[in-house]
DNA sequence: ATCAATAGTAACCTTTGGGTAACCTCGTTA
DNA sequence: TAACGAGGTTACCCAAAGGTTACTATTGAT
């Protein structure tokens, strides 16, 4: 493959400043919107930059782009752009992404189940989140 | 369970400032040393301050107090004093700290298949780590 | 009387990550 | 010729996370 990393990872490689390979998982997917993006582009397939806008109407122009290019760089989404006009870019997992799956959902798993706990004992109603 | 959260997450939770329940697992389980002392309390078993000290020269004293505090306000670590001269603190997992220790699993060993196809990449001899 | 060992707290600083808002590009269409 | 639509970039700002250093409490050993 020739997916790479950021340099900033690459650094903390090179300098050992890793205590486990656990947090090169964590650093890859660590980031305000990072997981969301990952599952909707894993289980639904390609987006388009601005479907991922729509998605997610809370996060900027600058830090959407700013997310996917990090993904990018850590190989886990490819970009492809048409050459169309308007311009249109699809974004969309890797095969090295799709690796990732498995442990986003796990995450969600639990962090559903705990969430409906919490809730709970704060006396919230539990409703379903669309993402 | 009378584990509770931090009230920064639960602000988050009832401001609907998360995308998706898999952002609470994430939140808990982010912070630089998190992953690695509950790695080590959930496969080895309690312990003491000191210890986890010695562990992590890096980390200082300051930071692993405030990561385990985090830890024990999310209900995931359990704090235990014994009244002793010199003092003895034991952290050891709370049950719900357990339940993490899967998706901890796999993100150990994604990041260490990462790591070595990475290393390979970058010409760099693939070396064990210590945790 | 003082020090060593263990754990915690407070004041302060630095770095990073997320966010806002304005600007750019380049053809199409009104 | 002015506006638009998709995507991108830049300059700047703020808040949070991590880190350093120095201080506290306690008591048995020297």
């Amino acid at each position: 493959m020739s997916d790479t990393l950021r340099e900033e990872i690459k650094e903390k490689i090179v300098n050992g400043d890793f205590n486990c390979e656990k947090e090169l998982t964590l650093s890859i997917i660590s980031g305000k919107w990072k997981v969301v993006i990952l599952w909707h582009l894993g289980v639904e397939g390609p987006h388009r930059f601005s479907e991922l806008q729509r998605l997610f109407p809370k996060i900027s122009h600058k830090i959407l782009t700013n997310q996917l290019r990090e993904l990018m760089e850590d190989g886990i989404v490819h970009r492809e752009v048409y050459p169309e006009v308007p311009p249109k870019v699809e974004y969309s997992m890797t095969d090295l992404g799709m690796t990732l799956l498995p442990i986003i959902e796990m995450m969600y798993t639990w962090g559903k189940r705990r969430m409906a706990e919490i809730k709970n004992e704060m006396g919230i109603s539990d409703s379903a989140k669309p993402y």
